[in-house]
DNA sequence: CAATCAACCTGGGTGC
DNA sequence: TGCACCCAGGTTGATT
């Protein structure tokens, strides 16, 4: 679930508790999760080191350490990370507790286990980073940008906002209601998008990743902020998980379809399949 | 490059 | 109640 503005939420929320701390204790449940080394090696080589920065690249949590190294953190789908009193009731799936010189437990636990906590060096850092397409929100991306990738592209648009290697940070949720807002079918060619329709998506993009930051992320089910809190954007959403129901804009009967092996939600009125400027081939 | 599928796990909802 | 089945916010690798 958590997708990025989940992910800024809890790191912009908990770095001025992190940063600057150091971990006294660490414990992992779940070795499997863990990437390279055993989980004694791993809490052996975290345990004394000191964060510097937290920050956050697309879905990933990173923790910039002393040593030069650095803890990435992939919530996946069911992945929490929730700062608590060391003395706090335990927590259900619990898989890592990170202890800190503030007396506070920072705490991963992850119902279905897809999470991931890496150990990585400077250069392995920048090799799984690098993997990934730009910031949805930064200076660099641009509709002259987007256009450009988006040119010779054949896959269908909504798969393609997917990956993570074309633009960093959007997951099934917020690509429906990109393509919702920017009024464009998630069947559609990327390459056969005309000039209005990318700056739309452009905008759209930004728009909603902005507004559920605002809103604090979105919380169906097992998205916590770094304290435990849920979000607000679910009561904001305009097409994910409203098959059946009326669309907002024009009342029609939304529609959901399977795109990628994911469930997609779209207006077909609203998000017809063809751009009347663009048809698509054979 | 594009598309599909399976895999990693657990839990909730639905229909029989 | 029980059970089979489908669904779920993500990512990766194999296959065609």
């Amino acid at each position: 679930m958590p997708e990025l503005p989940e992910v800024e939420t809890i790191v912009s929320g908990l770095a001025p508790y992190l940063n600057g701390h150091q971990l006294v204790q660490v414990e992992l449940w779940e070795p499997h999760c863990i990437g390279e080394p055993s989980a004694a090696e791993f809490c052996r080589r975290l345990i004394g080191q000191r964060i510097v920065e937290l920050a956050r690249r697309g879905k990933h949590i990173i923790f910039r350490l002393a040593s030069g190294e650095s803890l990435l953190i992939h919530l996946a789908m069911t992945g929490q990370l929730i700062l608590r009193p060391a003395d706090h009731p335990p927590d259900p799936f619990l898989r890592a507790s990170f202890n800190l010189d503030s007396g506070q437990q920072l705490r991963f636990a992850d119902g279905r286990g897809f999470g991931v906590l890496r150990l990585v060096d400077e250069e392995r850092l920048g090799t799984l980073l690098g993997r990934l397409g730009p910031e949805p929100l930064s200076a660099q991306f641009t509709v002259a940008s987007l256009a450009t990738a988006l040119k010779d592209r054949a896959a269908k648009i909504k798969p393609l906002l997917l990956d993570q290697s074309f633009v960093a940070g959007l997951g099934n949720i917020y690509a429906d209601e990109v393509l919702f807002c920017a009024k464009i079918n998630p069947q559609r060619r990327a390459r056969t998008l005309v000039p209005g329709e990318v700056q739309r998506l452009y905008y759209a993009i930004r728009e909603v990743l902005s507004a559920s930051i605002r809103n604090r992320g979105t919380t169906f089910d097992t998205y916590r902020d770094g304290f435990g809190r849920p979000g607000s954007h679910q009561a904001y959403l305009r097409v994910y998980q409203r098959a059946g129901a009326p669309c907002y804009d024009c009342g029609v009967p939304l529609r959901r379809l399977r795109l990628g092996g994911r469930g997609t939600y779209f207006c077909p009125r609203c998000q017809p399949e063809a751009s009347t400027t663009a048809s698509e081939p054979r």
